[in-house]
This record gives C-alpha cells, sequence and structure tokens, in this order.
RNA sequence: CGGGGCGUAGCGCAGUCCGGUUAGCGCGCCUGCCUUGGGAGCAGGAGGUCCCCGGUUCAAAUCCGGGCGCCCCGACCA
C-alpha cells in the first residue's frame, strides 16, 4: 500500500527511504547492514543489468567466476590495497559449529579453525592476478579481457539502501594488458561504455573525471570516475574505472614472454558499477510522487488502467484494454494491463507514479465510444489523448520522447548547480549554501586537499579532463590548467 | 566507531513521567453490501511473548539493573 511519502523538500534522506520501501525496490532485512532487493527493485537491476552485459561483450570481454572467498594472504600482497579495504573485511576464521554441552549455545567449533583465514571479497583483484598468473605466459595471451558478475562484502559502518550496504552486487571487469598505453586505453573505454549507461539508459548526465591521488582506488595509478548531482545536491560517484599499473602484476609475478622473448609485467585494469546505480537512479529523477524510472530501463512502461462501473461497461472496456495490450506487447513495449478490481483508479494512479512508471493509459467508456485513451507521461504529468488506431507508433515515439526529456532535464540539473568558485571563500559560500558543484582551479596538494575538506565538509570528487584554459588555483594563487569539481558527497 | 533517538498488532503511533479495569488509535488485513474518470463509504470481524533477561511490588508496557536490536546525525567507503 502506498502510503504518504515524505516531501523531498522536508527530509531528503526520508523522502529516500520512504520511496525505496513504498515503491517496493528493496527492505531492510534481519541482518544490519544488508537489504533485501524485492521484485521490483531486482528487475530494475536486471534491466540495467541485461543492457551492460550486453555492452561488456560487445567490446570483448567474456564473463567468469571467481571465489568468493579470498586467503588473507593473497590480500595482503598489495600493500595501498590491504590498507585500502582491511578496515571492513568480514573474515572467516572456522568452517563448522557445535554445540556447546556447558552453554548449550551453538559456537565456532574450536577443533575446525581454518589454518589461514578467509576473506569475503570486497572486490576480487587479488584472487584474479593470483589466477591470471597461471593464464598468461605469452604476449599471444594477451589481452585478457575478464568482466565477473558477483556480490561483494564491505562491512560499512553506516549503511543505506542501495547507496551503501554491507553486501551488494556489482560487476567488475579485469584485464591485463601487454603495454601501458593499451591498458590505459582499455580504462578509458570502459569509463565511456559507463557514461553511454548512464546516459542513454539511466537518463543521467554525471560528469566524467580523474581522481585526485588521494580519491583513488586503493592499488591504482589512474581512476577515472563518473560523478553526478542527487536532488539534494549532494554528488555520488556512480562507477570508475582504474588504470593499476604494473602494481598487482607485480604483487602477483604476472609476467608474459614479449615478441623479443623478454620478460615483462603485465599492464592492468579494473572497473566496476554496482547496485548503486539504482539509487542514482531514485535521486536523480524522483520526486515528491515517487520514483521516475527512464523507460529504457523500466520493468513496466506503460501501465493500462481499465475504468468502468460493473455491469454492461465492464466487459467492452475490457476487451479494448485487452487488445491494445496485446497490440503494445507485440510493438515491443513493456505493458502491464491492471485489472484489478479490488483497486479504484485513483488509487492505482497514485500507485504507479509512485513506482515510476513512464507512461499510464486509462481508458473508460467514453475513450471506447471515441476510440481514444487517455495517456499520462509520469516524468512531466502531462496528460494528452491518444486516438486508439495508430496507438503502438505514438507510444513508442512517446517513451523515446520521455528517455530524451529526462536526459536533457538532467543535462540542465548539472548545468545549473555547477557554480565556478574563484577563491576559497567563494567555494565555502557555494558549498555551505549546498549549491551542488563548484568548479574551481586546483593546484594543491594532497595536504591542501585534506584541509579543503576539515573546512568544508566537501571533497575534490574529480578532475576534469579539460585543460583547455588557464587560471588561478584557488588555494595556492598559482596559475594551472587544472580544473576540479568539489562538492559534499555520499 | 563516537553523539542522539526509538523498540507496544503487518505498518505508523498513543499509553511509560505519576504502577492498578479486558492495553488503545489510525492505516492495512478478512467477510458482506455498495462502488470504480485522481488514494471511496457503511457494517461486522481477526490479529499482541508491550525487544530480551533479571529485580522491586499484592500488582509492571509503566519503576530499577543488565543485555540486544534498529534508525538518525558525524568520521571512513561503490
Amino acid at each position: 500500500m502506498a502510503e504518504k511519502i515524505t516531501p523531498q523538500s522536508e527530509d531528503f534522506s526520508r523522502w529516500y527511504v520512504d520511496v525505496v520501501r513504498h515503491a517496493g525496490l528493496a527492505d531492510y532485512s534481519a541482518v544490519r547492514g544488508c537489504m533485501v532487493i524485492k521484485p521490483y527493485g531486482f528487475a530494475i537491476w536486471e534491466n540495467i543489468r541485461d543492457q551492460l552485459d550486453k555492452m561488456i561483450k560487445e567490446t570483448g570481454h567474456q564473463n567468469a567466476y571467481f571465489p568468493l572467498f579470498i586467503p588473507v594472504s593473497f590480500f595482503s600482497r598489495e600493500a595501498e590495497h590491504v590498507e585500502g579495504f582491511a578496515k571492513e573485511a568480514a573474515v572467516v576464521t572456522h568452517y563448522r559449529l557445535r554445540l556447546n554441552p556447558d552453554t548449550g549455545e551453538i559456537e565456532p567449533d574450536p577443533e575446525a579453525k581454518l589454518t589461514e583465514p578467509l576473506i569475503v571479497r570486497p572486490t576480487s583483484e587479488t584472487i584474479i592476478w593470483n589466477t591470471f598468473k597461471d593464464w598468461i605466459h605469452s604476449w599471444r595471451d594477451l589481452p585478457l579481457k575478464i568482466n565477473q558478475w558477483a556480490n561483494v562484502v564491505r562491512w560499512e559502518m553506516r549503511p543505506r539502501l542501495f547507496l551503501r550496504t554491507a553486501e551488494f552486487l556489482w560487476q567488475e571487469g579485469h584485464t591485463a594488458h601487454a603495454t601501458a598505453q593499451e591498458a590505459m586505453e582499455e580504462a578509458k573505454q570502459m569509463w565511456h561504455v559507463y557514461e553511454t549507461l548512464m546516459r542513454d539508459f539511466l537518463a543521467i548526465a554525471p560528469y566524467k573525471g580523474m581522481k585526485t591521488p588521494g580519491e583513488r582506488f586503493a592499488g591504482a595509478e589512474e581512476t577515472f570516475t563518473l560523478e553526478a548531482l542527487m536532488k539534494d545536491k549532494k554528488a555520488l560517484q556512480m562507477g570508475t574505472s582504474h588504470f593499476l599499473g604494473q602494481n598487482f602484476a607485480k604483487a602477483f609475478e604476472v609476467m608474459f614472454t614479449n615478441k623479443q622473448g623478454e620478460r615483462e609485467y603485465v599492464w592492468a585494469t579494473s572497473w566496476g558499477v554496482s547496485t548503486r546505480l539504482i539509487g542514482a537512479l531514485i535521486m536523480s529523477h524522483g520526486d515528491d510522487k515517487g520514483l521516475k524510472i527512464p523507460p529504457r530501463i523500466a520493468p513496466v512502461q506503460v501501465v493500462i488502467i481499465p475504468i468502468f462501473k460493473s455491469g454492461s461497461d465492464e466487459e467492452k472496456v475490457l476487451d479494448v484494454a485487452n487488445s491494445i495490450t496485446e497490440r503494445l506487447r507485440n510493438a515491443g513495449i513493456r505493458v502491464l494491463l491492471d485489472d484489478d478490481n479490488t483497486k479504484r483508479p485513483g488509487w492505482k494512479y497514485n500507485e504507479y507514479e509512485l513506482k515510476g512508471v513512464p507512461v499510464r493509459i486509462a481508458l473508460g467508456p467514453r475513450d471506447v465510444e471515441n476510440g481514444v485513451v487517455e495517456v499520462a507521461r509520469r516524468d512531466t504529468l502531462q496528460k494528452m489523448q491518444f486516438s486508439i488506431d495508430d496507438l503502438e507508433e505514438k507510444v513508442i515515439e512517446l517513451l523515446d520522447d520521455i528517455q530524451q526529456s529526462m536526459l536533457v532535464e538532467n543535462e540542465r540539473w548539472h548545468r545549473e548547480n555547477t557554480i565556478p568558485v574563484s577563491s576559497m571563500n567563494e567555494l565555502k559560500e557555494v558549498i555551505e549554501a549546498r549549491k551542488g558543484f563548484a568548479l574551481a582551479f586546483w593546484d594543491g596538494t594532497p595536504q591542501d586537499e585534506e584541509k579543503l575538506q576539515e573546512e568544508t565538509g566537501a571533497t575534490i570528487r574529480c578532475i576534469l579532463p579539460d585543460d583547455s584554459e588557464e587560471g588561478t588555483c584557488i588555494v595556492t594563487g598559482k596559475k594551472t590548467r587544472q580544473k576540479v569539481l568539489i562538492a559534499l558527497a555520499y
């Protein structure tokens, strides 16, 4: 049942939780920090996943699957990598339980202690590179381009549905290359693939940039990121692609013999996006009525709601409703006919608006008489009338238009909430007033960056690739071509 | 991991300060009637280890001690 949801302006966090729960995306579970993804939420994930999977395969990658458990000794091979993830690792120490004869309680059997503890993967670089070592011997084995769809565990102190949970679903790509240049191109390629997914399917137009050394993935030499601004004007990292250099190759001694017969370390990348994308989707498009899902990933693109007074109208209206449902379905549209007559039309309108279904078609006796239907689009809430005759065509056109408009609207949102600043004071004003991304010239040190975060609470989300103009760094006062985006972030 | 708040029916809450009928309200649920163009109405009904353990008392949702869980806010992270 759809209860009232908290308005965004009143309390954005509560709005978010209300929408996630009332729209049936996910629930809290019995396990702290872990969520249950419900069918409707999982259907969104499946659509995102299927699309991205296709794109990953089209760019020459193959899916595989690696173990959930990683020996601690593997994990500690790459120094920065351990440091980055140690604080949130779940550790498996026993392989059996027993009934304690004294207390009567179930406990890990002291006799069944693992000689080496395992951690539950927070990411799979180490186990994968340990494996790649056996797969790669010659330049002929390269490039090696592998992806896996998996769950990972990071024991988060402060969970939030979809955005930060102890366990989450994602895809992690891992590739090995003969040259640094090729690996760098791979990392950038997948960065672009993510951008395409976000723009063309999620209708989100994130900024593309590089992470500063302090914000890089643990073990990476360069991290490419996609940063979007949510409706509360906080930034969210939607995905990252890393150039790993030879760090993991060296840690796991992954070498190949090149065409000259010399042994060389390989060059690596890794890249991932997670169920966090669903969080981004909710917070990028949603309004006080609930979700807005872009047509291309909406589990239901069109909902059809028949309206009738019981009796003679019923059959007539349902006949037409059934026939247009079938026609739209045959046209490749994901359509749901809601002919449940225990719920009234008004209730359904609200329910499907909450669930973010892009298009609603209502038809009653009057419409049937006139050969039309009432069509309402979720993004603008605009209502119109379509003739039944060429309905397929019109609906396909409308779905395309909604997809496009949502992207345009999101681009506008980013543009309007990106504010150039030319001094620390201006930056503070922008951050304190919570105006979104501050755009600044930056040439500071990691220490300056730390100070920035202490003073404002905001972080450098990314360094923009565009270095076409020169300006003055807001901390050092030096001339620089490097521009950064600064914002409060999730 | 620090600060705050909350655990009473499926959900949201009142009752707790000041112990005392059969623990209550709204929503939801079930049955029936009626209704269907923006979250209908009426009637009847079901549903509770009052988070757990211990203590005080003639009597505990309420007081005392201990524990557990969750949410929110901060530091860390996809």
